[in-house]
RNA sequence: GCCGCGGUGGCGGAAUUGGCAGACGCGCUGGACUUAGGAUCCAGUCCUGAAUAGGGGUGCGAGUUCAAAUCUCGCCCGCGGCACCA
């Protein structure tokens, strides 16, 4: 067993000694920006998943260098949050404590990996340092008109007085007691990400990310195109609007249907209705997410008494309010087409309105047509096909006055604000007008307060609010009463821009210099979890955007490559978790067989984007393959392996040697590491037969191994002599006619079977292939007293023979 | 329901401009060395078969082709995302 505790040790000491991964702002060499997701560091410490992406760019990142890139490759902390919070709740441990603890955790733990990161450049989203620049960053935002407040609908419970994220909503339970939660309007600060929809849709032509993840981006922002039409209100001066992708259709809008939350709803309502209206909004509002999507598949509603007119034909048609319309999409309203809408066709089947068919082609006694077709019962419209006829109304519509063509979005604001305490404050205050002060820039950072409790405020506010002394205060300039924001800002802000931090981590002058900016962005290479695929991704080229937009930095996207690692799952198949008792620490897994094995193992495993379970007794292979290259070059006393002699390697080792260089680059090229690392097993079972080796192709070799084994290929290096690091030493480059055997193999089919193989020169003529198959004792057994009907050579790869 | 990805030995996985399926690793079997081996080394290992003969075989069923894991069509199953978006 090679002393890899020994070797790991002294290498991590040397590199850290030595600031050998030190990354220099400006420099000759071509920049390579190769970035990691960094983790908020939570209390369970590091489990297997996370350095699986560490791993794979620090792959990259010492590639890179010994290719002559000057490599940038940081980490830091994604720290604000809820767990922190909540753990202090229980035992009132400040958040900055058990934060702070928990990074020393999780430095440590990635610092045993090896990894060539540049640690001073490390950052952390809740040093005021940083957060000040997450503040500024906000300000230009809201300078921009692209922050706003709005009353939203949060997660409320009641029983706990707080307001509760997603995530700590169950069946619209809360997380923590199982209290009911009910969605509850509060101020809320908004990011107008909306305007960028168009952007962040079309750009991503730009990036190299996985299909997967540029197809949920894109059903996130969701744009799809179609008309706005105003319906008058019968008797009435008020118009509804409606968004429809299909004014095609209008002719066979036989009602029309309103969100609950409509404002229509407040006005128009003819006493009669009141009662069953409000009865009925009622219960929407107690309705979770849940409920009104997924377990609602019987649709409900009321009619609200109201009717509008039909653009089209003035026909006079019901107006219904029915929770199956979002209020948060269009315009809150719909017209009503169930002849050509599922959703439609049902609400009127089962209130039974009328279905009048547009569009002929299916049978909408049975169920909706939503396909094309000519357009019947629309009058102007008629004969007409879909897309045709939708042109037409949307020029008749225009004309009228009463509609236009609309580009409509799913994706929606972002709502911007945490009813919590740690996380960014908002860096602006208000005075007793309620109007809007942005603090001085000079004066950021606005620092979070200490804190003596941590419980809710109780009326939905941050536990801020229990903290007037911070939160009132006298405007020396104006001497007029003001007080601060008490919501903070949510977890995803220190993250939307940590990737420019990064390039000028110390600068307090700018969240960023723009030299650096221009030198090291874009990011060339970004690895993290697919669980980040929409939000943090797009939140993040969003803030990009408007940072481009106001010239502060010069590309209009952050991220040029991603890759998203599968998960690991545990020895049994399943997530690994606590519960199921299949959690792998890696720190136990670094004791028994070290770092380089585990880094090795990781990618052995299987390509790095998909997910695959755990396997202990497959280290034992990794770490024996790691033991065999030591073997090559030590002796169990510790010196060189005699075996390892200046002589002149013969044509196959070199061919091997070669084929073992190209593989290894391209496979690396393109982060398939684990037939890199097939191909340097083979190179090792090969080479270890020779009883001497020579030390130009081991040397090689190590060269080969350094970025998946650092710590081992360094101490090898120094024991063959070299008294530098191996990181800055030129990657190895092959020779493309030592990859090319002189003989190669072909197969002979006969009738689609392999019937037998012969060896030939490389490229030998159709004519020579053919006979030398011919030859082949087995092959005329299969062609005896048969006349040949065709014969294909492809290239020395086989010869197939078709004979009758 | 819609979108995306995938299905290959006992297991993780190789091989896709169509060209000898199962590289590499685990596990297993036998052997060597050994007081011992859960260390190391050697041999074997898709199924069937005595076989270095044949036959079968990449989720299932068709098709194209001299030739299909790979291309086409129709299904089945698993994973991830979205989920009444008008």
């Amino acid at each position: 067993m090679y002393p890899f505790k020994e070797i790991e040790q002294k290498w991590q000491k040397y590199w850290e000694e030595n600031k050998t991964f030190k990354a220099i702002d400006f420099s000759e060499k071509p920049k390579y920006y190769v970035l990691d997701m960094f983790p908020y560091p939570s209390g369970a410490g590091l489990h297997v998943g996370h350095p699986e992406g560490y791993i794979a760019s620090d792959i990259m990142a010492r590639y890179k260098r010994k290719q002559g890139f000057n490599v940038l490759h940081p980490m830091g902390w994604d720290a604000f949050g809820l767990p922190a919070e909540n753990y202090a709740l229980q035992t009132g441990t400040h958040p900055k404590i058990t934060t702070e603890k928990n990074i020393a955790t999780f430095r440590r733990q990635i610092k045993s990996f090896g990894f060539s990161y540049d640690w001073e450049r490390e950052i952390n989203t809740t040093d005021p340092k940083y957060y000040k620049w997450t503040q500024w960053i906000f300000q230009q935002l809201y300078k921009m008109g692209l922050a706003y407040q709005a009353e939203v609908a949060v997660n409320w419970c009641p029983a706990l007085k707080t307001v509760l994220a997603n995530e700590e909503v169950i069946d619209g339970k809360s997380e923590r007691g199982g209290h009911p939660v009910i969605r509850m309007p509060m101020r809320q600060w908004m990011l107008k990400i909306t305007a960028y929809a168009d952007r962040l849709l079309k750009d991503l032509d730009l990036v190299d990310f996985p299909d997967s993840i540029k197809e949920m981006q894109r059903n996130w922002i969701g744009r799809s195109e179609g008309a706005d039409v105003d319906f008058t209100i019968f008797d009435s001066d008020y118009t509804l609007k409606v968004f429809t992708t299909r004014p095609d259709t209008l002719f066979g809008a036989t009602y029309m249907v309103v969100a609950p939350e409509h404002p229509i709803l407040k006005t128009l309502i003819p006493s009669e209705y009141k009662e069953a209206v409000q009865a009925y909004q009622m219960v929407s509002a107690s309705k979770s997410e849940l409920d009104r999507t997924e377990l609602a598949k019987e649709k409900t509603g009321v009619f609200t008494g109201i009717y509008a007119i039909n653009p089209v034909n003035g026909h006079k048609i019901p107006i219904w309010t029915s929770d199956y319309v979002l209020m948060s999409y269009g315009t809150g309203a719909i017209m009503a087409v169930p002849g050509h809408d599922q959703r439609d066709w049902e609400f009127a089947r089962k209130f039974g309105l009328e279905i009048i068919e547009v569009i002929s082609g299916g049978d909408i006694t049975k169920e909706a047509y939503v396909g094309d077709g000519v357009l019947v019962n629309s009058q102007f419209l008629d004969g007409l096909h879909v897309a045709d006829s939708q042109r037409k109304i949307i020029d008749w519509l225009t004309e009228k006055g009463i509609g236009q063509s609309k580009v409509q979005y799913k994706l929606r604001d972002w709502v911007f604000s945490r009813q919590r305490y740690w996380g960014e404050p908002f860096p602006l205050y208000f005075d007793d007008n309620n109007n809007i002060h942005l603090i001085d820039e000079s004066k950021l950072p606005l620092v979070l307060p200490p804190l003596e409790k941590y419980e809710p405020s109780g009326t939905g506010e941050s536990p801020l609010a229990n903290l007037p002394e911070w939160i009132d205060f006298i405007d020396p300039e104006t001497g007029k009463h003001c007080r601060y924001e008490t919501n903070t800002m949510p977890q995803w802000a220190g993250s939307c821009w940590y990737y420019l931090r990064y390039l000028d981590p110390d600068n307090d002058k700018a969240f960023c210099d723009k030299q650096k900016e221009n030198y090291w962005m874009p990011v060339d290479l970004y690895i993290g979890g697919a669980e980040h695929a929409v939000l943090h991704l797009l939140y993040a080229r969003f803030w990009h955007k408007v940072l481009y937009d106001l010239g502060f930095v010069a590309t209009t996207e952050p991220f040029m490559k991603l890759i998203n690692q599968g998960m690991i799952l545990g020895e049994d198949g399943e997530k690994m978790s606590k519960s199921r008792g299949n959690v792998i620490n890696p720190d136990e897994v670094i004791g028994n067989f070290g770092a380089d094995t585990f880094r090795i193992y990781e990618m052995f495993m299987g390509p790095l984007t998909r997910v695959k379970p755990w396997s202990t007794s497959s280290i034992d292979g990794v770490f024996r393959f790691l033991n065999r290259v030591w073997n090559i070059f030590v002796t169990d006393e510790g010196k060189t392996s005699p075996d390892i002699q200046d002589v002149t390697p013969d044509s196959s080792t070199l061919s091997l040697l070669h084929k073992t260089i190209f593989k290894v680059t391209d496979d690396i090229e393109n982060l398939r590491f684990n037939t890199a690392i097939s191909q340097m097993m083979i190179f090792v079972n090969e080479i270890i037969k020779l009883p001497v080796k020579p030390r130009s192709v081991m040397q090689t070799f190590v060269h080969l191994l350094n970025p998946f084994a650092p710590h081992l290929t360094e101490q090898i290096w120094n024991l063959l002599g070299n008294s530098q690091s191996l990181a800055y030493i030129d990657w190895p480059t092959y020779d493309p006619d030592l990859i090319i055997d002189e003989l190669v193999t072909l197969a002979v089919q006969i009738n689609g079977k392999v019937r037998g193989t012969f060896e030939i020169a490389r490229d030998s003529t159709d004519q020579d292939c053919i006979e030398n198959a011919m030859q082949l004792e087995n092959v005329k057994r299969y062609i005896e007293n048969l006349t040949i009907v065709k014969t294909v050579v492809i290239k020395n790869k086989i010869v197939s023979i078709v004979v009758k």
